[in-house]
DNA sequence: CTCCGCTATCGTCATAGATT
DNA sequence: AATCTATGACGATAGCGGAG
């Protein structure tokens, strides 16, 4: 248990308004990422799956940790601490960052669903922390781009103590540009389909790793808060990023679930989570019993998933009970699969090969939609990337300008 | 109101790559 | 080798806005 306290994520933005509406499960396989989605999963590969079994039963979800090299760059550590405001409408959140001898405060306000900004006072300010504007925005990318084009990754680094459920700390760490090319690499393996684009984009210009995405993500925004760090001094202090006319607010929270998670799928369409939601995970093997997984969110924001185990007969009153009742996936909720049997006429073979079929394309459904998530993820993040780039270069420009005229001024 | 074009979303298929 | 997963491609459908 406190070695999962450690991998716990504690979202530094809080908000009383969470709720998650329409969670849907990721079944992340060994090293993938599961991507958050607007309709609820997450996964950062800088994250490390953390799911906390309670001492009472309960599966709390959590993000996933950072990975190995967390250790590692904890060394220049920030501290984020959010304060929920009254109505939790509002977050403060405060940052200290070590930069030198001097630790430097900073806070901002964090607006729910959009993208906030945390900024030192002061240019000063700035340049103590090495040139680098920490960014939160909401449901997107973490990443730091420094001076000199490079974007870097920032990790999430809990600190939260005791359970860690009240999410009361955010480390952050800027990564070694050997973690960020091993990462880096780490994700181009994973995500073929991704490689060609981000070797693209590697070789005109330094890429922001998705890999070092971190993102807390629900649907109604508790924690859902993403942090970017640039090193633009000057034109970060909105909480949109507006290119070309365009303003970039950042997605909707997404909760984030550990890789062995469940998708549920809820029928809310509000974003809105009343009571607990459930999702049968029937034991295959076991047909007598079934578990029912209720899926719950605290005050605090955080979910729960409730493992209950049933009896035949109640799973079955709990399967007519939500017969005809579909999710938002159109599955029907209550659908059992049993498992293979020994196929004893044609007929029988005929209903196992349908039902593989429907469990193939069921499965397949799923990965679509995860997929098509992770690719608006992806594109969100390069969007992200163009923003900050953009300000970035608004701000060279305004120094260049600015210095032109010192100069020009000292000539006369 | 109807038609048309555009866009977004979804389900399905095919397939490459990873995993068992 | 079999199985699973991720993802590109394709078609179907719905929603929306503009033109007639």
């Amino acid at each position: 248990m406190d070695t999962l306290v450690e991998e716990q994520i504690s979202v530094a933005v809080s908000s009383s308004q969470s709720a998650i509406d329409r969670a849907t499960t990721s079944s992340n396989q060994t090293g993938q990422n599961g991507t958050a989605q607007p309709t609820g999963i997450l996964s950062a590969s800088s994250l490390v799956s953390g799911t906390q079994v309670r001492g009472n039963g309960t599966i709390l979800l959590m993000p996933r940790a950072s990975e190995k090299n967390i250790a590692t760059t904890v060394s220049s550590t920030t501290q984020a601490i959010a304060v929920p405001q009254p109505g939790g409408a509002v977050s403060i959140v405060h940052v200290s960052i070590p930069s030198g001898t001097q630790p430097m405060h900073v806070q901002s306000v964090i607006q729910p669903n959009q993208q906030s900004v945390i900024q030192a006072p002061g240019g000063t300010g700035l340049q103590s922390l090495g040139k680098n504007v920490i960014l939160l925005n909401k449901g997107s990318v973490i990443h730091s781009a420094e001076g000199d084009g490079g974007v870097h990754p920032v990790q999430l680094i809990t600190t939260a103590k005791g359970d860690g459920c009240d999410g009361d700390g955010i480390t952050l760490a800027l990564s070694t540009a050997e973690d960020e090319s091993r990462k880096r690499r780490e994700i181009l393996a994973r995500r073929p389909s991704y490689r060609k684009i981000l070797n693209e984009l590697s070789s005109t210009e330094p890429v922001v790793s998705l890999g070092t995405n971190v993102e807390v993500k629900e649907e109604s925004g508790t924690g859902g808060d993403n942090i970017h760090e640039s090193d633009t001094s000057t034109a970060l202090a909105s909480n949109t990023i507006t290119v070309a006319g365009t303003q970039y607010h950042t997605a909707q929270g997404l909760l984030k679930v550990p890789a062995s998670a469940i998708q549920l799928a809820t029928g809310s369409q509000d974003g809105t989570l009343q009571g607990l939601q459930t999702l049968t995970m029937t034991n295959a093997g076991t047909a007598a019993t079934g578990t029912i997984v209720q899926y719950a969110q605290g005050q605090d924001g955080q979910q729960f998933l409730v493992p209950v185990t049933l009896s035949a007969a109640d799973l079955q009153a709990y399967q007519i009970r939500t017969a005809g009742v579909t999710t938002s996936t159109g599955l029907p909720q209550g659908v059992v699969m049993t498992p293979a049997s020994t196929i004893q006429n044609p007929q029988q073979l005929a209903e196992e090969t349908s039902r593989r079929r429907e469990h193939r394309l069921l499965k397949n459904r799923e990965a679509a939609k995860e997929c098509r998530r992770k690719k608006k993820e992806y594109i969100k993040c390069l969007e992200n990337r163009v923003a900050v780039l953009e300000n970035q270069n608004k701000a060279l420009i305004e120094e260049l300008k600015s210095l032109k005229e010192l100069y020009c001024q000292k000539n006369e």
